[in-house]
DNA sequence: GTGAAAGCGCTAACAC
DNA sequence: GTGTTAGCGCTTTCAC
């Protein structure tokens, strides 16, 4: 630990510890004589101080921490955010500790509390399930907390987010713009929003193109490879006529895409599809997959932005819900429906090969 | 912050804050009567007592807290390392705090200097350079430091990575044995561990199959899929006659396939190419990447692992250097040197074609 | 403008 | 086995 203590400093300069401390306090500095601070300053540098954030944490009960709830590191889309949120919280003196939940509820509460039991000034939260108590908690403690990625029903707390509805619907058109009929939805999770959002979006804008919406959605247990794949051997098995998938996330999309190869349909000849966030590596898939990028990392910004503004205006904080600009990233996994002749069909018999 | 502090649980139980204090240590409680203990306990509960940490550490200068310093989370490298590392830290009750120095040693050391007056009771550095001041001051000041991926030159510290020389080692025998005779290797920078490393295995392992090694390492300038690329547009250029290229890690394969790829020549069947690490997407990539595993998750775990040995053990300790056993992961990016009719002509003929 | 004194919540000697 | 006391390093009234 650190060897000089502000005492010591004080004791260089020829002043009390209080008097050091206020001269070393940017918030205090004022109330004491500007020779004095130079004095101080001088002492401190000399002396290598570097002060004792625990102690100063504990008299003032900040401890200039935040916490950050990833559900999984690993999974790319995470990365970002964190690099974002982790920029801006370091620039303003804050550290960050980051909390791997492992997707697992309980995981996530005992890593929580901890955290709350280390003092962290508040929480970056981007595990929110659309009823999740351990975000209630949180927001009833009133601990500063900001949800990014995903929100919760509630809506009390302050969320940064892409906007999930615009991406679908640029998804949608473009597929219809293609000339695609018969489009389906590999839908997230119910129980996150961005699988409930993507889902409405998409229902919405399927609507809008006049296009029939009956029976056009799939729910996909989890955001991942498997569960894409799943949802597509099942779609392709029952032979559901679809000349397009969209997918409510880049995994689920990966997910398709290795199914439709495993039965030998070709994407985007056969099937075209579509992912969402654009997560990093997804431009490099052959085909590059089509998708809707998504500012990761300005959503980590925003959200230790709105986390750090909460935290040093306790009173004057409102649950804003900031939804980001997406953009769609057109690429090779989406192609003119005229091209698949007759899409129903060529599904049928692509099953009937599979299977038989 | 804590509502409930120890002393309320002390009077709750009717005894002593220290004594509550001694209850509820699992390394003091044999020293308390059982009586008590289960009192306390459940005062504790009934409260819903939660220690404060920033106190203790006070009091105790431990934090429990593990500071781990990567050079971009961003890089897929990175993630399953944090990922081992936090969960062996969170089962100890340790904390993690993720500093990404965005690759500059100027953030790294202002960090690392925040950490320390956070009162962090040790390091994990996954951006040591091969000379570090960084690095060495911290071995200096003999606070707990494991380093993990990469290694420093003095070697006084602990470190724990893969067995670089072995991975090197299949590589070129893989080649070898495919009868690529012209093999030139994409070279890590030369101020990093694993850079150097596999260079120097690169060569061994050329010599060892008898082939020739004058002229058959470039180095790039950091590990980075546009390194990788410049590198091998370099090759191209000056037609140097080569069939495989081993790179020193999978961005930098990536590059290289890229610029193959711009440059009209296919891989394997003009070129033969191979990454190290296997990071997380390379196996989608078209044709997947023959590449080296390393298990950077255990990576992650044994690194935290030897550090809260050294934590426990502060007299103990020794710089144990842990290579972890790496496996060959043999894709799609190889191919029999006899595919490709006369190397040095192919690549000389193509260069014409892409420069006239 | 500066010093004195108290205390954040906890643990570790030291009594008894 | 349990209570007393002191103090980790800092900030913050309150005097002066």
């Amino acid at each position: 630990m650190n060897r000089v203590r502000l005492s010591d400093v004080a004791k260089k300069a020829g002043v009390h510890t209080a008097t050091a401390s206020r001269a070393l306090n940017p918030a205090a500095r004022h109330e004491v004589n500007a020779d004095t601070v130079r004095r101080v300053e001088q002492a401190a540098r000399r002396l290598g101080y570097v002060p004792n954030t625990l102690a100063r944490g504990l008299r003032t009960s900040r401890s200039f921490v935040v916490a950050l709830v990833v559900p999984d590191i690993t999974n790319a889309l995470f990365p970002p955010i964190v690099r974002g949120a982790e920029r801006v919280l370091a620039r303003a003196g804050y550290t960050l500790v980051l909390t791997d939940t492992n997707n697992d509820p309980d995981t996530e509460r005992s890593q929580i509390s901890a955290m709350r039991a280390r003092g962290v000034d508040g929480f970056i939260v981007a595990t929110a399930r659309w009823v999740d108590p351990v975000v209630s908690d949180l927001a009833e403690t009133g601990i500063p907390t900001v949800l990014v990625n995903r929100r919760d029903a509630a809506g009390t707390l302050p969320y940064v987010g892409g906007d999930d509805r615009r991406g679908m619907q640029l998804c949608v058109e473009h597929l219809a713009d293609l000339g695609h009929i018969a489009i389906m939805h590999l839908a997230g999770p119910n129980n996150t929003s961005t699988g409930r959002e993507r889902t409405a979006a998409f229902r919405t804008a399927i609507r809008g193109q006049g296009l029939p919406s009956a029976g056009s959605v799939v729910e996909c247990s989890a955001f991942t490879e498997e569960a894409g794949a799943a949802a597509a051997h099942a779609l392709l098995e029952k032979a559901v006529p679809c000349t397009a998938l969209v997918a409510a996330n880049d995994l689920l999309a990966i997910g398709a895409l290795e199914a439709l190869a495993e039965r030998g349909l070709r994407c985007p000849d056969d099937i075209s599809v579509t992912g969402y966030n654009d997560i990093s590596f997804v431009s490099r898939l052959t085909p590059p997959l089509t998708t809707v990028g998504v500012p990761l990392r300005l959503m980590g910004e925003l959200a230790a932005g709105a986390l750090l503004d909460w935290i040093a205006n306790p009173n004057s904080h409102t649950a804003v819900q900031t939804l980001l600009p997406v953009e769609f990233m057109l690429r090779g996994t989406t192609a003119a429906a005229d091209q698949v002749k007759t899409p129903a069909r060529r599904v049928r018999d692509n099953r009937e090969r599979a299977v038989g």
